[in-house]
DNA sequence: GTTAATTTGTATCAATGTGTATCGGGTTTG
DNA sequence: CAAACCCGATACACATTGATACAAATTAAC
């Protein structure tokens, strides 16, 4: 089957690099736009199978580019709106967006909305039960990490609860193993803003989670500290219980 | 296999327009009405596979109008309502209607409904009344959820009845699973009024549904909390008792 | 029509989550 | 070696949430 093709409209580079590189990793093609006027420009000469749409952007914004789209028998359209907007947000499922996703995001939930959207497209399913095939479960020793109930479990079958904050965390040094993460990085992924020049408040939430899943929090084993860097999470993460 | 035709009646020309194009961008051959005299106008002239009818409309009501249509021997009937109308709804369905959706709706979602009611239609073509039975049940564990009936039953076949307000709180999460909720939307979805800033009866509803839901109600598996975001129903539903 | 029961919103207080400040130890740099 | 910088840990303040109690409103019962 040929590569799906999807266009991430967004006024974040940020955002665009990495919804880029994670999609194509993960088997489309993807291409971007900054504004309205660049997906205008971009859709009668590109058949895209679906747009990645952010409601705020300075200009046109999402409302107006999603009614244009569907207007013009364009592809399925996933917003992504801030949390703050759900007004807006119902109005734009109103107007006719296939799915939404509130940001701060990580990139798999979008991955997996993009997924159940291009599905439906193909077959009739239901609109419900079409999220649970992939289960999104991880595995890293000694921990299993089932992001539905946002908890992990030991190999011994001890279960520890995570709180909001903690279980962001976690779910981005998942998606990101054996790669080092600035402090920058990680305040965008999990808060959804940019990190103050003194902000200490990952380096908190970095030593909460060790307390949580380390063996001994002070000789970290899996979240490793990288002077002068950021954090790395320096384990084999598996999403199936392949050993 | 021909075009299915649709017929969507609604005062609106916002809602016509946006079922229009999404419908017609699905599969569905599509025709809209403005109120009841245009629908009875149509009806006898063209063969609808599907009406999507809006409950609250000027003149002639969709009740009156989903009435006639079942005594003309007339095509399915998906019955849009505002949850705030919900006592009219279920009186919907006991008149006739083969499922309902309540507004404000994700397109998609009527769109697996209008597949799910015409799938029923092609196979069983069950007698008029128990059409309205099969529709709506939805199952998670461990818990099988009538909305006619407006109750729970347990695996074990306890029942659980819910109040108004737990009822359609339960309902929203329900239609939105695997997504955080602000206290706004669920205010939205669920009385169709905005928050006060310091509005807290939703938590309490949340509270009192998980008293009655939730095997430990302290450490809650289906209806998790989002420090600073809302709530989160985190488990598998299903509409089909399919595992 | 009156009373009782249920439901539902608000108020209050306790518990928890989260960000910032501070101190001290470790690392790098000159 | 000293100074500057970075990081971990603790403590604290503030915000959010859970639980309980209570009052108003609605519904049911008599």
């Amino acid at each position: 089957m040929a590569k799906q093709h999807i266009l991430v409209v967004d006024d974040h580079r940020d955002i665009r690099e990495l919804l880029g590189s994670y999609l194509s990793q993960h088997g489309f093609e993807v291409t971007t736009a900054e504004n309205g006027e660049q997906l205008r420009a971009l859709l009668p000469a590109t058949t895209f199978d679906l747009i990645v749409l952010d409601l705020m952007m300075p200009g046109e914004d999402g409302l107006r580019l999603c009614r244009y789209i569907r207007d013009e028998q364009g592809p399925p359209v996933i917003m992504l709106t801030a949390m703050s907007e759900d007004a807006d947000c119902v109005v734009g499922l109103e107007i006719g967006a296939d799915d939404y996703v509130t940001k701060p995001f990580v990139p798999r939930v979008l991955l997996a909305r993009i997924k159940a959207v291009l599905r439906r497209g193909g077959e009739a399913s239901s609109a419900l039960s079409d999220r649970a095939e992939d289960s999104g479960i991880y595995y890293f020793q000694p921990w299993t990490f089932d992001p539905h109930q946002r908890h992990l479990v030991n190999d011994q079958g001890v279960l520890v609860s995570l709180s909001t904050a903690e279980f962001r965390l976690l779910q981005v040094f998942i998606e990101h193993p054996q790669r080092v993460l600035s402090r920058d990085q990680l305040l965008t992924y999990t808060k959804g803003r940019e990190a103050d020049p003194f902000d200490r408040s990952i380096d908190n939430q970095v030593s909460r989670l060790r307390k949580k899943i380390e063996a001994d929090p002070q000789n970290p084993s899996l979240i490793k500290t990288v002077w002068g860097g950021g954090y790395l999470f320096s384990t084999h993460v598996t999403t199936q219980a392949d050993v």
